[in-house]
DNA sequence: AGTATATGGACCAAAATAAGTCTACTAAAA
DNA sequence: TTTTAGTAGACTTATTTTGGTCCATATACT
């Protein structure tokens, strides 16, 4: 069961919503605090489409910011990797990279 | 020491190229395996500005759609508390809701 | 129970912004 | 040095934001 881009918009409103009911919130409110317009807080809830700046509005207002971080890939390197490869990539290594050749 | 939005942006973006550059693909990959725009897949990891839509496109491609859901607020009641309060609310309650009044 | 209220959803139009498609240009990697 | 991933800009199309109004119904009150 994979869930389409506008199944996970919805998902994500859901939380945003119920993360607001957490606090007693209404929509109003949260807009005011963004601030932003009322109708952005309804798209972003209700799943119709919002920019990833009201997204980010939303979870100031509802503190949860920090969520965006534990976007962070995992280390999964061991420390001992770590003095080999000094410097991250800024770029991709270009022989997998060209599957679009 | 606290971020503005568009300094989220930006590391929500860096967080997102983190990712891309851990797989070893380049943004032409991303953009096409979403499908979406090149612009979009620069747009967000720049922080330049992007819809919600294109950075859900940009966490499947990269495996990370998952982290969607951990958003979902911790559940921090008790048991015993959820033998009292059955329904879960649609809206807020009246009385702390009217802040604006 | 029945009634009043106001939250949240569904619309609309205009302004703002992002997507999509292009062409250089820059700079990191080989 | 050569190759090429990533950036920057211009431009048109598509979508979102903003700011309204209307209204169904969950919630609160009598």
């Amino acid at each position: 069961m994979k869930m389409t881009e506008k199944e996970w918009q919805v998902e994500l409103g859901q939380h945003l919503r119920n993360l607001r009911l957490r606090q007693n919130l209404d929509q109003r409110e949260v807009a005011k605090r963004a601030p932003m317009a009322l109708n952005a807080v309804k798209n972003l809830e209700s799943g119709k489409g919002a920019t990833v700046e009201s997204l980010i509005k939303a979870l100031r207002v509802l503190g949860r910011e920090d969520w965006l971080d534990t976007l962070a890939p995992r280390v999964s390197i061991s420390p001992l990797q770590m003095l080999k490869s000094s410097a991250p990539r800024q770029r991709v290594s270009s022989i997998r990279a060209r599957s679009h050749v």
